[in-house]
Formats: structure tokens, C-alpha cells, sequence
DNA sequence: CGATTTTAGGTAAACGTTATATCTAAATTG
DNA sequence: CAATTTAGATATAACGTTTACCTAAAATCG
């Protein structure tokens, strides 16, 4: 195996000097028709490809960025990186995408590790007990970050939904229908999206006089939602519907009800959370708050883009409001 | 804000020579505990990272893998991935992933972003016209190379599935259950895995006398696999069964069976591909051709890390073949 | 106790780029 | 035709590391 082309081996190929190469390849246009074609096609021959590392070090300009993410299995995370992702890749950017999978230890190294490995700029899903050190390390490198789902600061960019709102509207839903004993349904960890949510459930049960509230914990997969339910219905036999923490535990209740004889909708409602594709194409069509994914990858490509190009516009934040779903989970309590 | 801290920021704060903080931080041992100590602190103080792009030119070591996957939001190559993430970044390495998104220009960019940004290896899966190009550009740039899912050269390492193989085992399936009319459905792209596929398919079928295979194509989504069902049926009402090119496709046409008030496995089967979560947890159970995703993730990376440490190990190629689960969406032919 | 080895640290060069300043020949000007 | 401008290319230094080599002091030994 022959020697990595490099613009020096480049240049004694095409006789010419290193400099001159190197402003070929960024076309400068300072450089002559001829010596041009003569380099471009040294450079093809010996199948140079640029050092982005040495370059960057030299120039200080990357094109980078690392979007640090919590479940890329959960398909609405997935939707989210894509929608950033289309859009950062058609103005030149390359995005690494790093899953954190909800630990804590591991985003706190994925963190450092964009830094060491030189990202332009960062999308983040903070972790709730995120330390002021994390941001503080960002802040010292000079690396712009926008902020997914948990505002963490005040200074840095945000994109968010208004899960207390959503979800107190969610339980409101049932409370309308006449369900009394309403239980939130799912997700395991302290996360801040989860503790928002459980607020806004617990405000909305607050107006059913004398009823205790039920916070029924279960993992973000279908088949520990499945699970979870018949647990949940075995403890509280009173409970009439759910409110979920996520459209895939929803959809495994469902499941779960299904199995055990009972009619999503009719015997025992369900309202989900994100609206993913699943939640429009299944029997029944399960209820939910439903947020556009695309729209906020989007939004935080948007963001993080202006950052980087006027790193002291001022500071902003977009929360989105979640839209109530009506499908086939949700109906009459059934003892109504 | 103050500068990005450096080696020299660092060195300057403790007072010693840049070699010195360098050895401290890659903790080589032959630096005394006091020292030590000194640069330690000031290196805290500072909240100093390394500059992994600096080291890696100096060193020409690199701890960042790319692993370009096609479609990230279907769950079963998100397993894969974190298959082979989990055991990468134990072994101390980044893992960035890329989606191709199955375009083929995409894909041809990210590789070559891929060696721009000097990754040191890399997981691949290869479009159908893969040309010769790419692998030479690999070649040249010493950037090894796992390819998977499809096999593009005999000179690099791979992992597979046996496609063919697996669906002329699930067409055969449908067969053994009296049905004469089955088409292949799903998939639209000209991959080489859908290739595999429908030629499994097609050599089953070679047994049915004077029976015409169909291939009914549509996108992989589940929507898009509940509208395709429908279309199908209207074109070829003699149709009692389809083999899946995925089972997100085969859980839409599931769906869309129920839908129009057939009833899967009985009226009509349906086998699909993969095993993903939700075919043992839906209504009826998916009947599929399993493999273990996360199992493939971690032998892709296993085989990377090998052939990163030992350059001149042997090719080697791993097919591992899928298994029939038989669910409930497989049934006897109707009119049996 | 002098000769040798070990230890702890320093100096200088190199990795592949790009930025800046400089140089040279040709083209333009007065 | 000398003086000036311009286009096109080059020389040199710098980015933040690591490596190879070197030195002085401390430790070890016969």
C-alpha cells in the first residue's frame, strides 16, 4: 500500500508548490486555468482527499457537528435527527449523531468527546441533573449548542415542547369523558420531559376531588408497556384510562388490553404522546398529543445555524404546544 | 470569553514544558507524582481537552469510527447500530453515525466525508452500483472497511444475512400452507438485499406450475404498506398470501387487512422480515423471518476492531441466516 | 567514593494544512 | 523606455499535539 496523498505528494506530482495546491483545492480563483487543470488532475491520480483535521487546526474552521440524542431506537428521536440532519447536510455541515441511551455517565463523555474530537457546534438532549460544569466546558471552547426538550440555561438556545401543558390537556380529555380514576402510564427515569409531563397530569387531577393520583413507571418499549398494563390493572382495578409518557408504551398497553379481552376506547381509554407513525395505523388509531418531529430537527438546524454564524444574537427559545389527537383509545368512561 | 486552553495555556499555568502536560494527560507514567499533581490542576483549572484533531495528526492515531447505515428510523438497523456502538465505545472509541437515507449520492459523499474527517474505520453498508472507486479510495486511505448487509468485494470483511435463502424459506412456508398465489411485496429500491430477496422468492416459486410471481413494490413504511395491500388485492384478487421484504411493510398490510375486515392468517397471510419488537407484540402475531440485529451490530464491530488491530488478518465473512417464526399472520389458504 | 544507571524533565522537530508576506515575470502605464 | 502595476506562484510560519533525543540530578553499585 502506497503512502496517504497528501497536498505535498500532490504538488511534486504536478510540479508545482504545496501552497498552490492547497488554493486549487479551496478554488481561490488566484490560480492560472492551466496550473489548475495540471494540479486537479495530480490530485485525482494519486486519489487525494483533503485533512479535514489539519486543516481545521490550521484555519479554525469545521464543519462538524454532534447532535447527542437519548433513543435513537424511539422512531419520533429518529424523525427529529432527520429533520436537523437534512438540513445542516445542505448547508455543508456533517452530522455525527451519538445516541446517550438515557445514561448520564455516557452523555457526560459524549460531551467532552465533541469537544476533543473539535465539533463546530452541538444539539443536545440534557440530562435532568446536568451539571452548570457541562455548559461551563462549552462555554470555555467556544462550542455554540442548542438545547432539546430540557431547558438547562438561560443563555443557551432552546427548542421545547410544553409537556405540562400537554399533558394536563391530555388528562383533561379523559376527565371530560368521565374517567375518575386516571392513571400516568410509563417511562422509568427522572428525566425532566417525563417530570414536566407528570406535572401537568398532576395539576389536571388535582380538580378530581378525593382521587389519588397513580404514577405507574414502565420502560419506553411496547413490550414492557404491554406488560406494565395488566400489572397496573391487577393493583388498580379502579383505574378506567391512562395517560401515557410515550406513543410506543401506549401502543403496548393497548396491545396488552387487546390480549386480556378488553376494547382500547371502550372498556379502558388510552391517550399516547409524539404521534408516531404507528399511533395513525393501528387498530384502533390510538389518541395522542401530537408534535411534528421534522418541524423541531428543523428548528434546532435553524438555530444552530444562525448561532454559529452570529454567535451574539441574542438568545432564543421556541417551546411547542402539543395538539390533542382524537383516535379510537379514548371514549366514554365505561361505568358512565 | 478567554481563549480555548491549550497544551502550552496548560503548561505555562503550571509552570513546566509543554511535553511534560502531554505526558501527564496520557498518563505515560514517567512523570513524578508532584508534577503531576501541578499539571493536574492546572489543567482542571483551566478545563483544558485535548485537541483530538492535533494528536491525531502528530500521532496518526484515531479513535473515531463512521458507521454509514441506510435508514435509520426503521428499528431494526437502529439495533444494529447500537449493537455495534455498545461494544465500539467500550473498546474506547466514537462512534458517528451516518444516514445515507438509501441515497446513493448521499452515500457516496459521507464516505468520502468520512475520510476527509479521518475516521479511522468504518462500518458500511454499500449501495446496490457501488463502484469500484469507493473501495479504491478506501484502499488508498488505509481506512478499513466492514461492509454489511451487502458483500461488494471479496477483499474486505463482512457480515450478511443469507437472503435468498431466507426467503425461499418463508415463501415455502406459505406454500406448505396450500397457498398458490403469493407475491412479494414491499420495497422499492434496487438494494442488493431486496435482490437477494425476491430471487429467494422467485426460485420457491419456480415450483408452482403456471403460476405467475408478482412483485408488488412500495416504500417501507407502514402506511405506505397498508395503502399497497389494498392496491394489490384490487389488481390480483387471487392473491391468499405475501412474503414481506421487511416487517414494517408486512405489519402496515397487516393493518390494512384488518382494515378492510380480513382477518390475517386466515383469510389472507402474511410473512415478513426481520423480527423487529413490534412483530411478536401486535394482533395477530407478525409470522417472520428473525435475525438478531443487535447480534449483528456487535460482530460488525468486533470484526473492525480486530482487523484495526491486526492489519493482515485473513478476510473473513460472516452469513448468518434467518429463522422462521411462525406467528399468527400465516395461515392454511382459504380456499383449502 | 567514583562510575554507572535511572529518573524527571526539557528542547526541537514533525504531522498536513492555511494565512501572510514575498517574490518574479509579464503587462500596463506615462 | 523606465516605472509601475498586476497576476501568478512561492517561501515561511503557525495551528496543538507527540516523538525522539538530550541533560542534569538523583539513586545505585562494586
Amino acid at each position: 500500500m502506497t503512502k496517504k496523498p497528501t497536498l505535498s505528494s500532490v504538488a511534486k506530482e504536478a510540479g508545482v508548490s504545496v501552497p498552490t495546491v492547497s488554493q486549487v483545492m479551496r478554488d481561490t480563483g488566484r490560480i492560472s486555468e492551466k496550473t489548475r487543470q495540471k494540479v486537479l488532475s495530480a490530485a485525482k491520480r494519486l486519489r487525494y482527499v483533503p485533512n479535514q483535521a489539519a486543516a481545521t487546526m490550521r484555519s479554525g474552521d469545521n464543519r462538524e457537528i454532534g447532535f447527542i440524542i437519548n433513543k435513537l431506537a424511539n422512531p419520533f428521536n429518529a424523525e427529529v435527527v432527520s429533520g436537523a440532519v437534512d438540513l445542516l447536510e445542505t448547508e455543508g455541515f456533517m452530522v455525527s449523531v451519538l445516541d446517550a441511551q438515557g445514561d448520564l455517565q455516557r452523555q457526560d463523555r459524549l460531551l467532552e468527546a465533541c469537544i476533543r474530537f473539535g465539533r463546530r457546534g452541538l444539539i443536545w438532549v440534557p440530562a435532568l441533573d446536568t451539571n452548570e460544569d457541562a455548559m461551563e466546558l462549552l462555554e470555555t471552547h467556544g462550542v455554540p449548542a442548542v438545547t432539546f426538550m430540557r431547558k438547562v440555561s438561560q443563555s443557551l438556545d432552546h427548542v421545547g415542547v410544553l409537556n405540562t401543558e400537554a399533558l394536563s390537556q391530555a388528562t383533561q380529555h379523559l376527565i371530560d369523558l368521565g374517567h375518575r380514576h386516571i392513571a400516568y402510564f410509563g417511562g422509568t427515569e427522572q428525566t425532566s420531559v417525563r417530570e414536566e409531563r407528570i406535572a401537568g397530569y398532576l395539576s389536571a387531577c388535582e380538580k378530581l376531588d378525593g382521587v389519588r393520583p397513580i404514577i405507574w413507571p414502565c420502560e419506553e418499549t411496547k413490550r414492557a408497556g404491554f406488560d406494565a398494563v395488566a400489572a397496573l390493572r391487577h393493583k388498580h382495578p379502579e383505574v378506567t384510562g391512562i395517560v401515557c409518557n410515550g406513543d410506543v408504551v401506549a401502543l403496548g398497553a393497548c396491545f396488552g388490553l387487546i390480549q386480556s379481552g378488553l376494547n382500547p376506547g371502550h372498556d379502558f381509554s388510552v391517550v399516547g404522546f409524539d404521534d408516531i407513525e404507528d399511533a395513525a395505523v393501528s387498530t384502533p388509531g390510538l389518541t395522542t398529543m401530537a408534535i411534528d418531529p421534522k418541524k423541531l430537527g428543523k428548528r434546532l438546524a435553524e438555530i444552530l445555524l444562525d448561532r454559529m454564524r452570529t454567535p451574539d444574537l441574542p438568545v432564543r427559545h421556541f417551546e411547542y404546544s402539543a395538539t390533542l389527537k382524537v383516535r379510537g383509545t379514548s371514549g366514554e368512561a365505561p361505568d358512565r
